[in-house]
DNA sequence: CCTCCTTGTGGAATCGATTACACGGAGGAT
DNA sequence: ATCCTCCGTGTAATCGATTCCACAAGGAGG
């Protein structure tokens, strides 16, 4: 029945009104008579018409239409951000398109600039760097734009991220508590600000140690990708008996000195390890993994909120929310008698595998 | 300098021509004199100007967009399937816009009929069910489409995907060589052509076994999403030491028996286990599992080298390429003579990561 | 010197919607 | 009865591009 060449012409024609009272009827418009609106829906109806979103688009103004930009498609993390973000702008009427950066400066701007030319409503950027100029000038020229999870220092847009600050800190107690006494730190790239967080992280420990008396923390650099991430930073990180903290890519990389015949250090005994971010698959390494995991769901709602606001008039705020450790074994064995059992991950979904300890939550 | 509300009526306006000299040169056209083409580009530059693809798009009635309509976007597979879909369209000077639909039949009619009311130029899908009308619909009413990794019997739409018979064969011979001699299957929704596949696959299975007398393998269902997949399928299926066979998300549920107190069944040691689709992290998972590869690349490029095709007139042609299998040591260690490693060493748990065998390559 | 063709250019139609504006008729108020 | 509101409707302008067509200028060929 449908035909897709069949536009608003062909309904005013076989409904015998005119364009206009189809557009109106389309876009409920109170002043249409009941008995043109049921001719108009009949004919609608009958040729299977479907407004072209293009040329209402071009009349508008407005593409109902949100960019989202993130660095690395590859990571879970990313991609539930994605998940919950389609998800959340569906719910307001909003389609997303994601563009995937892959971490790489001129891949972002490919997709800036082809968001842009495609007239979305606004942007969710996550920056793979310190910010193009091609970026600013969107910015500059007033496209309706929020930071997730990463954002550009300087710039005047509303960043929802979550703070890992508290859980890092139980992290440290729980460190501590397993006897560890030396940390190292496997960091991102030095552009992004979640690759030189680990500096705020870093300064988060001396707060926790006020119980705890690590030394400051070594740091290394660390490429993200993980089957790219090829040197064993083992190589570069001389002390045994430290536990490392990073994201799952970089872990990934991390993890395979364990392996080295030059190192052989074995998780968790003779080196601890957590990573930044939890993902499904953690709950099946050996063993298995110790994180700290960000408020996805949520993190991915606030933003298209954020971003609608921005887009409707409103003045949207930054928001920042707590991440939480989730326990595992790869720090080492929990002593303690624990009740509980597995929380799995943080979405709820829960595939109740371990007893993990859980020192705290954040989210209540 | 860049208003985003600069037309090619101001460039034209700047520049000293008209709108149609403008357009020509943005488009390369050949007959315009070079003086003329040198105070438009200048002029274009000037302005900051970036034609709007919305209103290129109503006028040329092609989008250079594709949809992609993925079943999983949290499944490892589908995620580097985008990607490569990706990369391959960009480097065609495509955009893609995916859609999650999250197995659930209504979403993917949403994003499909998303997808075509903003008129993209083609669609790659993976359905989630048999063809809802809208999809029919669709085929019918002649708009390019392609099917990946999934198809619907009788549909008249190019399909690309992997062939894994040959690789399941390799498995079947693997895990005789190791000893197994009992099989489970475990498949996705019954609805789709991969969750029906292991009919397929289990009557490959024959085929390998004139060297080894299994039996016709057991097979039971379980939903796909990793941490849904909650019943614990040991529970149906009374046989112990009997490998496994199906896709990450449901081998993560499948996983559970060997820690669920009432089942207890160590993996390799007392069930070998082998799952569909690699992913990264079954490297480092314990035991690394045992996995037959895609080659998502290949896939994501052939498919939308297909498409393409079809969008611009030419007639392709269904792809299957071979899939492959990569052996890690879930359903058993291997005995020969590996070289690094104290073999026949049993430590309860694995650590780490081996040199997998590679028992066959299908691509050379 | 007068065609004829080539080449560069601008005017205007077009794509498929939305929407300002004008207009005719019904109904209420005076 | 006359006038003034509404209400429902249609005509036409508009969004920002592309492209057909007409036309002018200039060079080649007769």
């Amino acid at each position: 029945m449908a035909a897709s060449s069949v536009s608003i012409k062909d309904v005013a024609a076989e409904a015998g009104v005119s364009v206009a009272t189809v557009s109106r009827v389309l876009n409920s418009h109170p002043s249409v008579s009941p008995a043109s609106r049921a001719r108009v829906v009949a004919a609608v109806e009958a040729l299977g018409y479907r407004p072209n979103a293009v040329a209402r688009s071009l009349r508008t103004d407005q593409t109902r239409t949100l960019g989202l930009v993130i660095s690395d498609v590859l990571n879970p993390y990313f991609t539930e951000l994605a998940r919950s973000v389609e998800e959340a702008a569906r719910a307001l009427g909003y389609s997303v398109i994601i563009g995937n950066a892959d971490e790489r400066p001129e891949l972002q701007d490919h997709h800036v600039r082809t968001l842009l030319d495609r007239r979305i409503d606004g942007l969710l950027v996550s920056p793979t760097d310190g910010g193009s100029p091609l970026m600013l000038d969107a910015v500059r020229a007033g496209t309706p734009m929020v930071f997730v999870d990463r954002w550009i220092p300087g710039v005047d847009v509303p960043v929802v991220r979550s703070d890992g600050r508290a859980a890092v800190r139980d992290l440290v107690a729980h460190l501590h508590g397993l006897g560890h006494r030396r940390l190292a730190i496997i960091a991102g790239p030095a552009a992004t600000t979640t690759g030189s967080e680990p500096a705020s992280r870093r300064s988060a420990t001396p707060c926790a140690s006020t119980a705890s008396p690590c030394p400051t923390p070594i740091s290394a650099r660390a490429t993200s990708r993980p089957p790219a991430g090829a040197a064993p930073p083992s190589a570069s990180s001389p002390c045994p008996s430290r536990p490392r903290s990073s994201s799952p890519p970089t872990t990934s990389g991390a993890r395979r000195p364990r392996r080295d015949p030059r190192a052989r250090l074995r998780v968790p005994h003779d080196i601890g390890l957590a990573a930044f971010d939890d993902i499904p698959w953690f709950v099946h390494t050996d063993p298995p993994v110790t994180a700290i995991a960000q408020p996805t769901g949520d993190l991915g709602r606030a933003a298209v909120h954020a971003l609608i606001d921005r887009i409707e008039g409103r003045t949207p705020r930054s928001v920042t929310l707590p991440a939480r450790l989730v326990v595992r074994r790869s720090c080492g064995e929990s002593t303690g008698g624990n009740s509980g059992r597995d929380p799995g991950r943080h979405t709820g979904r829960n595939t109740g595998e371990e007893t993990p300890v859980r020192i705290r939550r954040s989210n209540p």
